[in-house]
This record gives C-alpha cells, sequence and structure tokens, in this order.
DNA sequence: CTACAAGCTCAACTTAACTTGAGGTCAAGC
DNA sequence: GCTTGACCTCAAGTTAAGTTGAGCTTGTAG
C-alpha cells in the first residue's frame, strides 16, 4: 500500500493521537518542524511520529516541553536522525531518566518502608529524612531537573 | 533536645522545602490539615512531614495533586496513620507506579532500541509502533492515568 | 467546477499549581 | 509595652500546556 512520505497534520494528528492544535503549539515550541507546500499547508516528514511519540511518553513521566525540545533539539532538523543522533539525545537523557526511576521506586518502596515501620517513628522514615536533609541545604524549591538543565542552573 | 509535637507553618516550610504559600495551597486543596491556635494560627502534627514528602515525590513523577489527593483521603485525617493506613494508601498506588516506571524505561530503552535499529525503518520502532496502535483505538488525549482515576472516568 | 471537509492564523479562554501583594494580626525579645 | 518578624485572609497575577472560535483559504471527490 506504499504510504506517503509525507503526512498532512490531520494524518499525523490521527497517527500521534494528539489534536492538531497541540500539534501546532509543539511547532510553535520548536519541538517538531514540517514544511509547507504552495497553498501553505503543513506537511511532516515520517521521522515526526517518533518525535511526537517521544514527546508523550515524557511528558507522562513528568517531563516539561521544555526540557523535551532541549533534548529533541540534538536531533538534526533538515534530515532523518541518524543512530548517533538518537545516540546523543539517549545519552543525554539516560541519568534523568534513570534518576526518576529511581525516584519513583523509592516512591512505592517507600511506601512499603512506611508499612515496614508503621510511620510510628516518623523520624525514622527514610521518605522523610531524605527530603529533610535536602531542606537543610537551601530554601526554595527544589525539582527534579535532567542533566542539561541542572547544568543550565548551575551555570546562572 | 525534644523536638515540639507542633510545627508552625514556617517550620513545615523550612524542614520540607516547600514555601508557606503552597503548604496553604495544599491545605485548600485539602491535601494536608491542621488545627488553628487561640490566635488562629496554624499549627501541624509531625506526620504532615511525610504527607508533604509524599506530594513533592509523586509531584516530581508527574502525578497531579488531585490524584495525590485523592490517594491521601484514604489517610486518616483525625490521628497519626497506622500500618494499615499507610498500606491501603500503597496498594492503591502501587499498579500506577508499576505503570509509570515500565513508561520511564520504555522511554529509556526506547530510546537505546532506536539507537538499535538507527531510527532507518520507523514502521519497526516500539516506541512508535505502540502509538500508532494507540491512536487507532480512538481519538484524543490518552493520558496515563492512575487506577482509582481510570475507575471514575469508566464509571462517567 | 463546485461543495465542503480539512487547513491556516491569531487571539482569547482554560486548568493546574502556585506566587505575589495588600492590608491587618500575633507573639517573643528587649 | 512596644517593636518586629512570622502569620492571617483574600484577590489577583503567572507559567505551562493546550483548546476553542472566528474568519478566511485549499484541495479533492463527485
Amino acid at each position: 500500500m506504499a504510504p506517503a512520505l509525507e503526512l498532512t497534520v490531520g494524518q499525523v494528528a490521527a497517527r500521534s493521537g494528539v489534536a492538531v492544535s497541540a500539534l501546532h503549539f509543539y511547532e510553535a515550541r520548536g519541538l517538531i518542524r514540517c514544511h509547507r507546500t504552495s497553498g501553505n499547508q503543513r506537511r511532516y516528514g515520517r521521522d515526526v511520529l517518533r518525535r511526537v511519540a517521544i514527546i508523550k511518553v515524557a511528558q507522562e513521566v513528568g517531563i516539561s516541553l521544555a526540557e523535551i525540545g532541549e533534548a529533541l533539539a540534538s536531533l538534526p532538523e533538515g534530515r532523518t536522525p541518524t543512530r548517533d543522533d538518537w545516540n546523543l539525545l539517549s545519552t543525554a537523557w539516560r541519568d534523568g531518566l534513570d534518576h526518576k526511576i529511581a525516584q519513583l521506586k523509592k516512591l512505592r518502596d517507600g511506601l512499603t518502608d512506611c508499612i515496614g515501620c508503621g510511620c510510628m517513628s516518623i523520624d525514622k522514615c527514610p521518605l522523610r529524612n531524605k527530603e529533610d536533609r535536602l531542606a537543610r541545604e537551601g530554601t526554595g524549591a527544589r525539582r527534579l531537573v535532567l542533566p542539561s538543565s541542572r547544568a543550565r542552573e548551575e551555570g546562572a
């Protein structure tokens, strides 16, 4: 059935499961790109589907569009990404993803620990103590950030 | 050093690392609770620290305050949570957390797979195909939801 | 060759999760 | 007993991530 090389915005929306308006939005934020027909309509290369898939999965685990955009920026806009291109993105995210996985496990197992300790002696709770320690290191919100963002903040 | 049994809002903010305004906000949303002094000032029990710790960690992995609130609602407000109370919360979240961990791993390993396949044949990419399949099952946004929310949506 | 679904732009609206500010109260130290 | 920093309430502002709607253009199927 030889699929078309180019996809319309509606086709991308249908295949990726995100709304057309969201695709426009992602484009405005520089996360995806397309070229235009002579009549000014968007046409997407097939790699946009993978980009959108990554955007969606990343969002589901609490990564902001800004951070996703940063990571996706390492991919070439003009051509289909090569193995090395994806490799770059992957290594840029690996640490952050591992960290998040650890956070989730800590939450899950922390709750288990809470059951174990019965939360009768709150000071011994690993979950609480971790946060308490963080609090002593400074004030204000400390959010989990991906390596690239962390580096940016430290540099500032 | 016999720590005080009750904490002021400022002390909770300092120890938990969240702003006073955020604590007020969580209270308005029913996520935490306190009693008042004769002068109308908030006083918190020590278990609020664990609640806030859970709120923070859960938020970091993309769980909404509404969902966190639902889970925390299973904890007793009037007394220090017992082993069974935490157990209830834990089992309510276990599936959702496992699912999120799987999503994160898929993202991490999916990127690895992309490197493996070089993304030359996009149709074989496990990440993209998963999304594409989802898209065929209906339109609109499909977000990862915790079991309780999922049940609520299905009931509506 | 024309109807009409699909696209386009741009501005305004929405929800979540807070923060900021104004205007006033409480309480601990000197 | 007063001053000063911590609290209080309530309203309005902010940022992220989209959605919705109005008004206009494109392109394809009959």
